[in-house]
DNA sequence: ATAAACCGCCGTCAGACGTA
DNA sequence: TACGTCTGACGGCGGTTTAT
């Protein structure tokens, strides 16, 4: 008995994700895994569990240590042991977010699988790769097997440019120079063209025109728009269209009263921010808290939507992880019957 | 056909937590 | 300590299913 359960064929489709159960524990060398959202796929266990060997089993902020040891007479037994009661408190105590679950998931399975990306790095990796790959192909292994890719977290639209946020200023609605104190008037409903310190990398990953729009003037229509928030539409380079709320003060004479508009990085992909320059009265103030608001809330929401996907691929995982736990117990028990039996007919024998 | 139940998604709020 | 982020909870909305 080589331990071999399952001699299925290697090359089974659903086998596409070799590297993700590989990732689910150590104690099982080869595991091909399909979720359990997919029925008539068997998990496959190609080569099953040693005696003695230990695996760390993390799941929902549960850390447990599986033991499996051999007790001298042919027997598997598996003993549980605590990894730390503090650890355990501190876990309990608040949950961590599912972007850590993930991270303690990946990291402590499979030291190849790529991790989830802190937000600096999605950044970077937005720039490189997000606006080649769509982003419902940017899943974790763990939720799609067949999944080559690296683990790369966005928001669902593409940003306009990440190099633009870096150069963070894209200034002066109608100017072009570097010189973020000079700001020019523009008028309501023109087109503006943008310029960025590098005009290359804008017109081929970022913004390309920016058409500012007067809500107030029905040109647009804009539910909930706190009053004196005018639209920015801008075009990005694959030709998508974004548009962003921007408090404007329209002078007498039709003039845009200078904004400056920019992308800090702790903004959400593909939002910028309009920062008004001299604002003094009350309306004005009133206006800058509505943008505030409209600001927060846009974020928040950016954020819940980013909060529900991770769950939604956390539970995926565990989906996965249950899957592959299930089967793995049916081949223990297996296992112990076959031992059994032989073991029984050893002893017949003598 | 239609009302009711169910489900999934979304936006918002509130509170906990992390960080500069 | 202020601010930003994350996430549970809540309610609304639209689509689908089911019973009548």
């Amino acid at each position: 008995m080589d331990g071999s359960i399952d001699d299925k064929s290697e090359d089974s489709p659903s086998s596409s994700g070799s590297s993700q159960p590989q990732n689910l524990s150590t104690v099982v060398h080869t595991i091909t895994a399909v979720p359990t959202a997919i029925p008539n796929q068997p998990v496959q266990v190609q080569s099953v569990i040693q005696p003695t060997q230990q695996s760390v089993i993390q799941a929902a902020g549960q850390i447990q240590t599986v033991q499996v040891e051999e007790d001298g007479e042919g027997h598997l037994v598996r003993t549980d042991t605590d990894i730390g009661i503090e650890k355990r408190r501190e876990i309990l105590s608040r949950r961590p977010s599912y972007r850590k679950i993930l991270n303690e998931l990946s990291s402590a399975e499979a030291p190849g699988i790529a991790k989830i990306e802190e937000d600096k790095e999605e950044e970077a990796a937005i720039t490189s790769i997000q606006t080649t790959i769509p982003s419902y192909v940017q899943t974790s292994e763990c939720t799609e097997p067949s999944s080559h890719l690296p683990i790369i977290y966005g928001p669902p639209v593409p940003l306009p440019s990440a190099r633009m946020q870096d150069h963070s200023k894209v200034q002066g609605i109608g100017d072009t120079s570097q010189d973020s104190s000079s700001f020019k008037k523009v008028t309501a409903g023109q087109t503006i063209q943008i310029a960025a310190a590098n005009q290359n990398e804008l017109t081929t990953q970022g913004l390309q025109t920016i058409t500012m729009t007067n809500a107030g003037q029905g040109a647009v229509t804009a539910a909930a728009m706190p009053a004196g928030t005018t639209i920015v539409q801008y075009t990005q380079g694959d030709g998508s269209q974004q548009f962003v709320t921007v408090p404007v003060s329209i002078s007498p004479a039709g003039e845009v009263q200078a904004y400056q508009i920019r992308a800090p990085s702790s903004l959400p992909a593909g939002v910028v921010m309009a920062t008004p320059t001299g604002i003094t009265s009350p309306q004005q103030l009133a206006e800058e808290s509505a943008r505030k608001r409209e600001l927060r809330l846009m974020k928040n929401r950016e954020a819940a939507r980013e909060c529900r996907r991770r769950k939604k691929e956390y539970v995926k995982c565990l989906e996965t992880r249950v899957a592959v736990l299930e089967q793995q117990n049916k081949t223990l028990i297996e296992e112990l019957k076959s031992l059994k039996e032989l073991y029984c007919h050893k002893a017949e024998t003598e």
